[in-house]
DNA sequence: TTGACTACTAAACATATGTTTAGTAAAATA
DNA sequence: TATTTTACTAAACATATGTTTAGTAGTCAA
C-alpha cells in the first residue's frame, strides 16, 4: 500500500499537484487535473480535492482560481522537498535502501542556518585552519557582526587587506588572530588595524 | 536608483508578485495586484505586467488565471532566493555590508549537491574522523552506493551493527576501515562482513 | 443490508480573472 | 518640439475556472 490515509488515486493526484507547483510555480486548475487523469467531469476532480482537504493534505481558497495549497510539512515527507536532503537517523543493516517513510527529516540550509539577512557564505582560500576542521575550498557560513568573543572563529580584515578566517583571541590590548595550523603564524595587531566582519557559524565542504 | 532597467513602480510590483508566490505558492491575479497598489483598473496593472514581460523579468501564460511567472534567475539575484545564502567572492575592507548586487551567487544544497534521489544525510556520532575534518555532530552528505574505491570515505556496516564513517582501504583480501584519529583502531574484516552503504561526498557543520 | 466512502459522468451555473477599447496626463527621450 | 514611455481610469467583454445539482456504480465496514 502507500502507507498514508490516502487512496492510490488521491495520492497520485496530490503528487501531480505538487509537481505542477514545483514546475510552474502555481497550482493546476481542476480542469488541468482532470485532463491529466482523464476525468471528464470537474466534479470528479473536486471530489478528490474534497477528500484531500478533509484528510488534511491540502488547503483551499474557495472560489479562487488555482486555490489549492498542499500542506508542505506533510507532502515534503512524502515526495521529498524540492530542496533538501533526506536525513536518516542511522544506517542499519539489512534494510535495502532509503525509505522515504522512516526519515528523521529533510535537510535544507534554511532550517540549518535560518537566514535573517545577516548570513553570508565565503569560500576559504588558504589552509590555515585545517586543525579546526576548515579546509581549503570549504565554504564557511558567516554571521555578519562587528564584534566577536575570544574563541570565536571570525572573518576579519587586517590592514585593509582581504578577509581572513582565524580564531580570535586577545592578549592585553592586542588582538591575536590564531591559525589552526602549526605552519602558519599568529597575526598580532592593535585593535584599530583589525576589522571584524563576522563570526563563522558553519562549514560546508564538497568532497 | 534601483540599479535595474525597471522603474520603481515596476520593481515594487515585481517584488510583490515574488512575495505572494513565496507565501501562497501561487501568483497573484491582476486584480489582487491592483488592490495592493490601489490601481483601480485592471488595465493599469496589465500595463505594468506588459512592461515587466517586455523587459524580461516575467513570463506569462496568456488567458490563464494567475499566469505570471517571474524569471527566477533574475529575481533571485534581486530579492534573494527564498532558500539560499548569498556567496561573496571575498570580504574586502571599506565596503559597509553585503550588497545584493555584487554577489557571486546564491548557495543552496540543490546546486551544491544535485540530488538524483541517491543522496542522503547522516549525523556523525563519534569523533573517529576528526583528522579528516569530520567532527562529532557534523552532518555528512552521502551518495548511496554499494562499492567504493580505496581512499574514499565511506559509510559502512560491519557485522550487522550500525553504520560507521571511515576511510576505505584494502590489504590483500581484507577490508580496512581506517579512522582519522590516532585514538581509534583500524577495523579489519573479511569482505563478507562489511557492507558498504555509500560514499561521503560532503560535510556540513553547524558551530 | 444498510450506510458511508470512493470514483466517477453530464450539464448548468456563477464568478473570478484575463483582455480589449477608448481615453487622460505627466515624464522621459529623441 | 514631437514622440515615446509611464501610469493610470472606466467600462465592456470573453473565458477560465470554481461550484452546484442530479445521478450511477462499486467497495467496504457496521
Amino acid at each position: 500500500m502507500n502507507n498514508t490515509n490516502l487512496t492510490d488515486r488521491q495520492l497520485s493526484i496530490l503528487k501531480f499537484i505538487c509537481e505542477v507547483i514545483d514546475d510552474a510555480s502555481r497550482p493546476p486548475t481542476i480542469r488541468e487535473i482532470g485532463y491529466e487523469f482523464s476525468i471528464s467531469s470537474t466534479k470528479g476532480v473536486a471530489d478528490h480535492l474534497d477528500a484531500l482537504e478533509r484528510k488534511g493534505w491540502i488547503e483551499r481558497e474557495p472560489g479562487q482560481a488555482r486555490g489549492i495549497k498542499p500542506v508542505r510539512e506533510k507532502t515534503e515527507k512524502l515526495f521529498g522537498a524540492s530542496t533538501g536532503l533526506p536525513v536518516v537517523g542511522s544506517v542499519v543493516a539489512g534494510g535495502p535502501t532509503l525509505a522515504r517513510e522512516n526519515l528523521e527529516g529533510l535537510l535544507n540550509l534554511d532550517d540549518l542556518f535560518p537566514n535573517n539577512d545577516d548570513l553570508f557564505a565565503l569560500r576559504v582560500r588558504g589552509d590555515s585552519m585545517t586543525g579546526a576542521g576548515i579546509y581549503r575550498g570549504d565554504i564557511v557560513v558567516v554571521r555578519q557582526q562587528w564584534q566577536a568573543d575570544v574563541g570565536d572563529v571570525v572573518v576579519a580584515i587586517v590592514d585593509d587587506e582581504k578577509g581572513t578566517v582565524k580564531k580570535l583571541s586577545k592578549v592585553g590590548e592586542e588582538i591575536h588572530l590564531k591559525p589552526a595550523n602549526p605552519n602558519y603564524d599568529t597575526i598580532v595587531k592593535e585593535p584599530s588595524r583589525v576589522e571584524i566582519r563576522g563570526k563563522v557559524v558553519g562549514v560546508i565542504r564538497k568532497m
